[in-house]
DNA sequence: GGTTAGCACTCACTAAGAAAGAGTGCTAAC
DNA sequence: GTTAGCACTCTTTCTTAGTGAGTGCTAACC
């Protein structure tokens, strides 16, 4: 059977209706406020064909017209128009992302709260991945009478920090030579390396007293690389759930928030997506428990090399064409805000 | 009429009864269950006193019995047998607050965790608040070509970072120079105080090509400076509400944390407790959105001056004697851990 | 052959009624 | 003061019937 163009259009207007009713679309709902020309009658004949090729479901009889996933997956390839943001939603997201004065993983945080403001859904987004991570160099001050806090800023700009209580007296200068004896023995190796290497063993000096101090401080200072290297997790909009008609069901919302909040399976599916824009609608998604999901993500990067991942999950039913744009508008945005060499004068 | 021993056994009864399994308690639950060596006619007369007297209330006539506010308040007060928490679980605690290597503020969001991960609560707290908080020093070190980060220490040892996107070329030495005069200038001022000052005119250096930096870090220092003083808010458990019966109802659910995501009112509501572990029990809340929750906040303290607070929110009905052993159980903790002249050798 | 009106049919949803079960409240006897 | 007995209340659950939205089919129409 062949997908005409009234069959296309009939179905363009199924899918919008319901992307905004959440309710199963009736062959007189669309005759009459999409002004098709035909009578209800015909629109029953060329949905019932609809059906039959797989675009429409049915939940029982006498109820309306669901789009499937095969559907959404029609629309996004090829009906929904692109939409393009006001300005005034281009600058309201310019403006709460100043960059100016955030690091980027507080930047991402934002991002993240900002995306699920905007699209009323579960947003999130995953800090890059680190494993090409190399270290800058770690930085000792003091805190306070017994505690240091030290700093190990990475390549990339990522910046960690721990406090560290030690159990011996210090001065800045032998904090200050401690970082930079740390500095000059691991700069520009992969933090993953270091985490790897028998550090005790490596890092050695003959600085009696130094070493004192390195025994409190090197723990730390492992357990921050690890930290850092741990992909960082945000969600938002959790909340949102309530007002999606699809999560009405209390075990259906449970189940939703049950699944991002396992978050190291949440984390692996994100990282298994390919990069770019990716929309995965219903059983296109690998897992069982999200074949009644769509999930958009688009991936943002730091200087270009580092990755990660921003996004919403909500119902197959939802506004892919606004979302898209708003996601991509934000990504972009990090992009450039995040690119090492950028000269741009303002 | 007299709240006698028996009356006091069989409300004591109800209230855990119902702590346990939520549903209203009948006269012959409590004599089968209780031993009380009398029969539920017994008991169904003094749970008619007890209802009288304000303890207890009926969710319809033919229901068991439900503890009011006052019976949780009298059970709280003079009832409860104190718990005392296992040694595992003081060790679990402990463990997975270990502050060797964490900031404070890492350190209360971990709190908050394990809180509700015990309590199976939402669990929340609120940073210290800082009005009495002074600059300790300021550091400004490279990150990239173009890209500086500001480390703002506080006395407290409140820790704050901010990457700047310089406009201009700079060297560490400059860097380092700057630093050493905005600490200079700003040392041991109130965090408060000097966001009130007009900084731009305050700050003044002889150095053209220092004043040209300054123009970029300022504002950056100021709004970082703003960040330290606004009081953090965690939360924790959210999903918790899906296993409380209590808010079986969607809309309940949805009321509870709508309440807790108006962040600026619940930190409102945090801030205006009294100090010391404090337990308010429905219409005790100021609040009508309250009226049939229960709060309790414990303070915790760092370095003994400044104080945050600890707590979890939930139905009227919760485990008291428990919840209020781990809270205190964590705030002692976390005294101990921040107090600045911590001498104890390990 | 495509389009349409007409109509029987399906199925969710709602309301109303009936039956069951838990628990109270009262009374009268112990 | 305590208890057994019993009527009564009210929720919960299960039926049953009625309503309405919407389909699917057929036969007529252009």
């Amino acid at each position: 059977m062949e997908l005409n163009e009234r069959k296309l259009r009939i179905l363009q207007a199924i899918i919008s209706d319901f992307i905004h009713s959440a309710e199963p679309v009736g062959s007189r709902t669309i005759s009459r406020k999409y002004d098709m020309g035909v009578s209800p009658a015909t629109i029953r004949n060329e949905m019932s064909d609809l059906e039959q090729m797989g675009f429409l479901t049915h939940p029982h009889t006498s109820a309306g017209r669901v789009p499937s996933a095969k559907a959404y997956r029609l629309y996004v390839d090829d009906l929904m128009e692109r939409h393009e943001l006001t300005d005034e939603a281009k600058q309201t997201i310019r403006q709460q992302l100043d960059t100016n004065i955030m690091e980027f993983d507080k930047a991402i945080e934002q991002a993240t709260r900002i995306l699920s403001e905007i699209t009323n859904l579960i947003s999130f987004a995953i800090a890059p991945t680190s494993e090409e991570e190399r270290l800058k160099y770690v930085n000792i001050l003091p805190a306070n009478e017994d505690t240091v806090v030290m700093m190990i800023m990475a390549e990339s700009g990522n910046l960690s920090n721990a406090m560290i209580k030690l159990r011996v007296p210090y001065t800045e200068e032998k904090l200050a030579l401690l970082s930079k004896v740390i500095t000059y023995n691991f700069r520009g190796k992969k933090l993953d390396d270091i985490l790897r290497t028998d550090i005790i063993r490596s890092f050695e000096t003959d600085i009696e007293a130094l070493n004192r101090l390195a025994e409190f401080v090197m723990p730390s200072f492992l357990s921050t690389l690890e930290d850092i290297l741990n992909v960082e997790l945000y969600f938002d909009g959790l909340t949102n759930i309530f007002s999606i008609p699809e999560y009405n069901d209390m075990e259906r919302a449970r189940e939703m928030l049950s699944m991002v909040n396992r978050k190291k399976d949440f984390a692996d599916i994100l990282l298994q997506r390919d990069s770019g824009t990716i929309i995965t609608i219903g059983d296109e998604n690998d897992f069982e428990s999200m074949h009644d999901c769509s999930l958009i993500t688009a991936t943002y990067r730091i200087n270009g090399k580092l990755a990660g991942k921003l996004g919403v999950i909500g119902p197959t039913r939802m506004r892919y064409s606004e979302i898209t744009s708003v996601i991509d508008y934000m990504t972009d945005y990090l992009n450039q805000a995040f690119q090492i060499s950028d000269t741009e004068d303002t």
